[in-house]
DNA sequence: CGTACGACCTGCCGTCACGTCCGATTCAAG
DNA sequence: CTTGAATCGGACGTGACGGCAGGTCGTACG
């Protein structure tokens, strides 16, 4: 039988650890003494050491509990352990191209434009930014403007799919997506009062050339454009 | 000038997140009306567009106060933080080999008795565990076992150390390291009274057997045994 | 015999980036 | 004027503890 100190000292755990196991029912102590101290003994510390061990996996003490309580399930819970981290693995390799690729350009400068553009949704309304956007484009490389445009395609993609369905312009799921395509586009051209009516011109007279480097087709952009409107007259 | 609720929409985040945002003094609106409403000006937007795509990298909101606020430090910011991912990524491959290891032997009750293992730092001292670890480890494999190893290696590399600097017997160093190592044993022989020096001798006679399997000599760890014995005495 | 020290106890606050819920106020529309 | 939506600030919760405060206990020393 053991302090909890004595425990601690020779898990290389801490002794606010062990009397947290304690307190979230992971760990009691096999008898406490007279005074309320904790004693632990070998089959405490053979538990401890399952736990260190399932701890060492990245697994949270909620798992842990589970695990320890019905070892059937064990295969089952690593198994499912181990695909979230290789989801995490791949999301990390995804955040480190990006990183390097905008690393590798040492334009300390530069750095807040680029970040801004591969968080703005839609960069294809305006031709000034047309242009130094698409020198941004070449100099950041394809991943990264992938990523910056998949919240916009999202929103072209719903919006399509309500044209190909026949989607009511006065139904509850167009007129959210038109808000919010509006919503953008407000805010993007934050100068002031006209600026929405001539960016609208600008991309019905751009359409062709600007959907010749998206992944829908002009006429279907163009349907688009069209049923955008009809929400924005219904609504 | 736009409210949170539009902004919080177009932009994808929430208007909870805008508030703390705005709490921690990290994206503050512009002005307030008259009752305290929050009005957010274009100049707020470019701001919080860069604090998302900061955010899509990882990095935490002081990491982007900072980011912000002095642009000259981002090159390093950005670097340090992607060596944290690569050290990251490095931790999740080894966890990742070291489950997949353990699933593919598909025992299911011998995992908590392998991970045991794997958690304990000294399998050395007893000669019946000797056996059955030494059948586990082909088991295993070379990695876990490896895993399983550090921390006493650790002690081991720290109490040779000593030796080799010929450090006082007596000093805090020395006391606490063997503290540490006879914590170990005594938990580890959780049989009562005589073990420790039962194991003691069963290490001594063995020691030479052991070590060949061990990264240390066997004169070292014979050197390392009388100066433990030294401590011991002189505590 | 008092006291100083070390180990232990319970309980509370802080971490990080918000989500969720609350009651109170305010805004826009009918 | 009323109603519903939006906003406000504040509080609590998340996970796995770290750290601190204030109290208790046992022991070694002067």
């Amino acid at each position: 039988m053991w302090t909890i100190g004595q425990l601690a000292q020779a898990t290389r755990t801490t002794v606010r650890a062990l009397r947290h196991y304690d307190q979230i029912g992971l760990l009691r102590p096999t008898e406490r003494t007279q005074n309320g101290h904790r004693r632990y003994g070998p089959d405490d510390l053979r538990r401890l050491y399952r736990i260190r061990a399932l701890r060492t996996f990245g697994l949270s003490l909620d798992e842990i509990a589970t695990a320890l309580e019905a070892p059937a399930s064990m295969t089952a819970l690593l198994h499912a352990h181990l695909a979230a981290l290789s989801r995490r693995a791949s999301e990390i390799e995804a955040l480190r191209t990006q990183l390097t690729r905008l690393l590798d350009h040492d334009d300390p400068t530069g750095y807040l434009k680029a970040l801004e553009m591969m968080a703005m949704l839609d960069p294809y309304l305006t031709p000034e930014q047309q242009d130094s956007l698409a020198a941004r484009r070449e100099h950041l490389g394809p991943e990264a403007v992938e990523n910056a445009k998949t919240e916009w395609r999202t929103l072209v993609e719903s919006l399509l799919e309500c044209v190909r369905t026949g989607r009511a312009p006065d139904s509850e799921e167009a007129r959210a997506l038109v808000a919010r395509w509006d919503a953008i586009g407000a805010l993007f051209h934050a100068g002031g009062t006209g600026t929405e009516a001539a960016a609208r011109r600008m991309w019905a007279e751009n359409s062709e050339e600007i959907s010749a480097r998206l992944p829908w087709s002009a006429d279907d952009m163009r349907e688009l454009v069209a049923y955008v409107t009809r929400v924005r007259e219904n609504g």
